[in-house]
DNA sequence: AGCAACGCCTGATAGC
DNA sequence: TGCTATCAGGCGTTGC
C-alpha cells in the first residue's frame, strides 16, 4: 500500500517521463474515481494542458498542469500510477488512461479506493484531506520540539497516532510498525508517557525508516510498483510487519501481533517493552 | 473535541 | 473440487 517513501518514488520515477509531456486525451473507464469535478469538465480541462511538475504531500501526489491547474490523486490501498508506452495492453483494473504526445499514464487500481481531483492550483491545496494534514516528517517543519509538544497530554496509543494524518503526513500501516519497532516501543504505549529520551529515539525513527524507505524504492509487499513498473526493495528490510510468528532479528523471540483500531499491529514483545 | 466503528472494494487464502 | 468466510487497510463519514 502506498505510504510516504512509496508516493515519493512514483513522484521521483514519474517525474523524469512525464514532465513536459501534453495530455492529448484522457480515458475514463471506473467514473467514481473521478471525485472532482463532473466528467465532462475533467476531460476538456484536461486536454492540451502540458505536464509541469509533480509534488507528494503526505500520501497525495500532485501533477501540476500548465494554466495553474492541479490533478490531485490518492491512491489509497492498490493504486498504481504507471507511465508505459501506448501499445502496451492494458493491465486489468485500468480505470483512467491519459494519452500524453509521447506515451500514456495508467491508473490502475484494484480495489477501487483511490481517487482524483482536477483543481485550480490554490483549490488544491485547500481540499480537506489534504489541508487538515500533520507536517511532513521529513521537512525542517518537523522538529523534536514539536514532537515532544505534541505528545504531552495525548492518551492515545502511539500506533494509532503515527496512522493519523493529520498528526504526522504519511505513515501508514507498514512503516508504522517498522517505525516502532526501530524505536523500541510498544505500540500500546500512551503517547504522554513517553520519556525525553524515548521521544527522542521515536523522532530519529521516524526520519531514518521513512528515508531508508524511499532510497530503497518503497515496499512492495502486495500491489505497489512505481511510476515505471518496477517493484521497491523495503520488503526486503522489514523487520516486523507481516512476520507474526518468525524469529525477531534482533533477539529471536517470536514477532507478535494485535489487532489495534481494525488493522494488524506486528511487533516484538521483548524488545518493544 | 477526541476517538472508535463502519463502509467501500477485489483477490488471495484458509477451512470445511 | 468448490464453496464460503476472512483478511488486507486508508480515509471519509457517522455516532458516541
Amino acid at each position: 500500500m502506498p505510504e510516504l517513501p512509496e508516493v515519493e518514488t512514483i513522484r521521483k520515477t514519474l517525474a523524469a517521463a512525464v514532465v513536459g509531456r501534453k495530455i492529448q486525451a484522457v480515458e475514463v473507464y471506473l467514473p467514481k474515481v473521478i471525485h472532482y469535478p463532473g466528467l465532462t469538465a475533467f476531460h476538456t480541462t484536461l486536454v492540451g494542458r502540458e505536464i509541469t511538475g509533480l509534488l507528494r504531500r503526505g500520501k497525495y501526489l500532485f501533477i501540476l498542469l500548465s494554466g495553474e491547474y492541479t490533478l490531485v490523486i490518492h491512491l489509497r490501498m492498490t493504486g498504481q500510477l504507471v507511465y508505459t508506452g501506448a501499445k502496451t495492453p492494458y493491465p486489468k483494473h485500468t480505470h483512467v488512461v491519459f494519452k500524453l504526445d509521447a506515451g500514456e499514464l495508467r491508473f490502475t487500481d484494484m480495489r477501487q479506493f483511490g481517487r482524483m481531483y482536477l483543481l485550480p492550483d490554490r483549490e488544491a491545496r485547500c481540499l480537506p484531506g489534504v489541508k487538515l494534514l500533520g507536517p511532513e516528517p521529513l521537512s525542517p517543519a518537523f522538529t523534536l520540539e514539536w514532537l515532544r509538544a505534541k505528545l504531552a497530554g495525548r492518551a492515545r496509543k502511539l500506533k494509532q497516532l503515527l496512522l493519523d494524518q493529520s498528526f504526522i503526513a504519511g505513515i501508514g500501516n507498514i512503516y508504522a510498525d517498522e517505525i516502532l519497532f526501530a524505536a523500541g516501543l510498544h505500540p500500546e504505549r500512551p503517547a504522554h508517557e513517553l520519556t525525553p529520551a524515548e521521544i527522542c529515539v521515536l523522532f530519529r525513527s521516524i526520519q531514518a525508516i521513512l528515508k531508508a524507505g524511499i532510497e530503497a524504492g518503497g515496499t512492495s509487499v502486495r500491489d505497489y510498483i512505481d511510476g515505471m513498473g518496477n517493484n521497491g526493495a523495503y520488503q526486503e528490510k522489514l523487520k516486523v510487519y507481516g512476520r507474526e510468528g518468525k524469529q525477531c532479528l534482533l533477539c529471536g523471540a517470536p514477532v507478535a501481533r494485535l489487532r489495534l483500531g481494525g488493522r494488524s499491529a506486528y511487533f516484538c514483545k521483548h524488545c518493544q517493552q
